[in-house]
DNA sequence: CCTTTATTTTTTTTT
DNA sequence: AAAATAAAGG
């Protein structure tokens, strides 16, 4: 064996890290640290040196990306078979544990994944079935709920209200959820690992199995762990298993999910002889970048405190440009990347990052004007696209009869005379006698239960799709899409709506059919002496579907200038980043900015945004930007001031300033305009409304009609209003 | 029952 | 501004 092959091109702390003696590891790796390679060659190292078989060791992540990238790399560097090792995310691998262990998990055979729409509507469903009003309880705020509560590992059964009213509700409508997805055989995000954990704990024998099997476990960006993957990790771990968690507390941004900072600490208590390395050389950026970097950092209380450091050379400055608007924005990211393209760099090594997804439309139109290639990750996804939910329930549809949702979804597109009066007669019917969607409207049917009309169309559908299936029986599975794409008609009802965007949705459908062609299902993890997992290439499309939401649309090869939200550029790496949208309000969001604690999460994401530049680094915001249908005049980031001065060069259109200008240049100051335009109203002004009764003015955002004021009432607390709408008369 | 039009709501980040 | 929903018209 040769050992130093595999140690060869790492550094001190990597090296040590990475040919650690077998027990529990804790990496602490900033930005661009090689952590990812000291995970492969952690890997090789056990494979290799420690004589570890394939079989026994296993890698989680989070993201699909990033779970791909250490797939490909283990691949590539370390010349080994992936058959059977368990590289993928969290909720990935759960999946395929759950689809060999269904019996043992209390499932379906062919339960389904509830994708976050699925869920939704769920929800949505159940509380009108509980007679809740949306109005007062927001279906979303629920399912938020929901998730927060398993996230947290939490069963209905677990929670007590005690008097909150608040609790109360939402815990009924969790447990007529869970009851929901029991009959359906559903399964939605959270619960894959849910659902995982509890198996594992209610079955010692399989527990005990895996533990024996898994001798290595390897855990990346661990600091996004949240309270049940973290509980996940310790059963599966055991006593005899050697753990390695990477992680940076400085790149947590995923609070809002329930991911658990802490968990980097409680690793230390729980996983006892835990040996700690520190990663703090950086190879990725320069050093302007990264003192950047550093500096708006520093501005956290709680860090773990680590240093970052680099050899390489000081670099360019960091470009602020002020920019009018948001068009002339893009216009300026664009030029931007014209310039360096055309000094010969490829269009892939530039990244547009946002903070969010709204943000892209602009942009995208300013590319497509200069005919450049982009590629954007995330926002519409492909599986999420209406036309393409629509075959997907189809498909669906085919596969389980009793899947409501989509049933629901299908029943009447391309539209055959089901509408909401009929679907609501089988909707009653199938609650009353705890059928599915399916089952009543075969019962009623056969009854001639349905009023004539109705009574003809329903039954027509459901020999359509009973037709359907049979005659599909032995197709594969793109021939299958396909003809389901055809014969249900979804074709020549995306031709008739005409247009590019009917154009688009046909598009789409074809790109479904490709979609299913190059799919692999042995591209998935697969189980050593496990019984081969019994489940349908087209159930394992749709999990995929469901699981991977498929971000990846258009030409993969074609070189583009990417785009994405900082979230989804964690563990990614470009020459040349911009980010755009650097205003407060947008970045830190609005929702972000009173709570401290939240504060830090977004800071902490602009850290992740500044560290995926390797040479130079841009970033944008807007004095006026439109959004939402109202202008917005916001103030330049906080995160802008938060980098050291001499480490800017601000541009302004075609020149640039040597002066540090972030004190001195304010963009006019247009917000300031007292009057709320179209009003009486103005700032500072004492109004009455009826049912607040007195306040004060304090801020407002559009103007006219579209207007909302901000008004601090006695007593009431702080309200956005419509000017419009809330009647508010001014006082004095 | 379907289609068109008016109204209302919504707008963070993701598996 | 766009999307989802409700109401009206055919």
């Amino acid at each position: 064996m040769d050992v130093t092959a595999i140690l060869d091109q790492l550094n001190e702390a990597q090296r040590e890290a990475v040919s650690s003696p077998l027990g529990h590891a804790l990496v602490l790796a900033g930005a661009g640290s090689g952590k990812t390679r000291v995970l492969t060659q952690r890997i090789a190292w056990l494979s290799e040196v420690e004589g570890l078989s394939p079989f026994s060791i296993m890698a989680v992540t989070f993201t699909n990306k990033a779970a791909a990238e250490m797939r490909h790399r283990i691949e590539a560097q370390l010349n080994m078979p992936l058959r059977g090792m368990w590289v993928g995310t969290f909720h990935g691998l759960a999946h395929r544990f759950l689809r060999a262990h269904w019996q043992d998990a209390n499932l379906d055979q062919n339960f389904q994944i509830l994708d976050a729409d699925d869920q939704l509507r769920m929800v949505r469903r159940v509380m009108v079935s509980l007679d809740i009003d949306e109005k007062k309880w927001p279906p979303r705020q629920s399912v938020w709920w929901i998730n927060a509560q398993k996230d947290d590992g939490l069963r209905a059964a677990h929670i007590h209200d005690q008097g909150d009213v608040f609790v109360q509700v939402q815990l009924r409508v969790y447990r007529a959820y869970e009851e929901a997805c029991e009959r359906g055989g559903l399964v939605d995000f959270a619960e894959l690992l849910l659902r995982m954990h509890e198996t594992l704990l209610n079955r010692p024998e399989l527990l005990a199995h895996y533990q024996r099997r898994f001798k290595a476990i390897l855990v990346d960006e661990f600091q996004d762990t949240n309270a049940l993957q973290y509980a996940w990790l310790r059963v599966l771990a055991g006593n005899s298993s050697h753990v390695m968690v990477v992680g940076d507390d400085d790149q947590s941004i995923y609070g809002w999910r329930g991911a658990k900072i802490e968990n980097i600490q409680r690793f230390e208590k729980d996983f006892k002889a835990t040996s700690i390395f520190r990663l703090e050389q950086n190879y990725r950026s320069t050093a302007t970048i990264l003192q950047a970097a550093n500096g708006l950092i520093e501005k956290n209380a709680d860090r773990l405190g680590k240093s970052l450091w680099t050899a390489d050379a000081e670099g360019e400055r960091i470009g602020l440009y002020a920019a009018y608007n948001e068009i002339d924005e893009s216009r300026f990211i664009v030029a931007r990347i014209q310039d360096s393209f055309n000094g010969g760099e490829a269009l892939s090594e530039h990244a547009i990052l946002y903070r969010s997804n709204a943000q892209s439309r602009v942009l995208e139109e300013g590319l497509l004007r200069a005919q450049i290639p982009y590629r954007i990750y995330g926002g519409q996804r492909f599986f999420e696209r209406a036309e393409i939910r629509t075959a997907l329930a189809y498909l669906r549809l085919l596969s389980s009869r009793d899947s409501d949702a989509a049933f629901e979804r299908v029943v009447n597109v391309p539209p055959r005379g089901i509408g909401d009066k009929s679907i609501g007669l089988l909707r009653d019917f199938a609650r009353e006698k705890q059928l599915s969607l399916w089952q009543a409207a075969t019962e009623l049917c056969a009854n001639d239960a349905l009023p004539g009309r109705a009574q003809r169309a329903v039954a027509a559908f459901l020999s359509t799709i009973d037709t359907l299936d049979e005659s599909t029986d032995q197709f594969d599975l793109p021939s299958l899409v396909e003809t389901v794409i055809d014969a249900m008609g979804l074709k020549s009802h995306y031709e008739k709506e005409g247009g590019e965007r009917g154009q688009a949705r046909l598009e789409n459908l074809s790109e479904l059919v490709s979609a299913a062609r190059s799919f692999d299902p042995d591209d998935q993890v697969m189980f050593e002496e496990d019984s081969e997992i019994e489940i349908s290439i087209l159930d394992a499309f749709l999990a995929h579907a469901a699981l991977e939401a498929g971000d990846a649309q258009g030409d993969r090869t074609q070189d583009a200038v990417q785009m994405m939200t900082m979230h989804s550029a964690k563990g990614l790496e470009f020459k040349t980043v911009f980010l755009a949208g650097m205003e407060d309000g947008l970045f830190p969001h609005q929702m972000s900015m009173d709570e401290p604690g939240r504060l830090e999460e977004e800071r902490r994401l602009c850290y992740v945004g500044i560290t995926r530049a390797r040479q130079k680094l841009y970033l944008t915001y807007a004095e006026s930007r439109r959004l939402n249908g109202s202008d917005h005049y916001n103030r330049p980031s906080r995160f802008i001031s938060d980098i050291p001065r001499e480490l800017v060069e601000e541009i302004r259109a075609h020149e640039v300033l040597v002066r540090p200008a972030l004190s001195t240049s304010r963009p006019p100051k247009v917000r300031f305009k007292t009057e709320v335009e179209g009003t009486q109203l103005k700032l500072g002004q004492k109004v009455n409304h009826a049912k607040f009764g007195e306040g004060v003015i304090l801020a407002y955002e559009g103007t006219g009609p579209q207007a909302r004021v901000q008004v601090a009432f006695d007593g009431q607390g702080i309200k956005w209003l419509m000017a419009a709408m809330a009647k508010l008369e001014p006082k004095e």
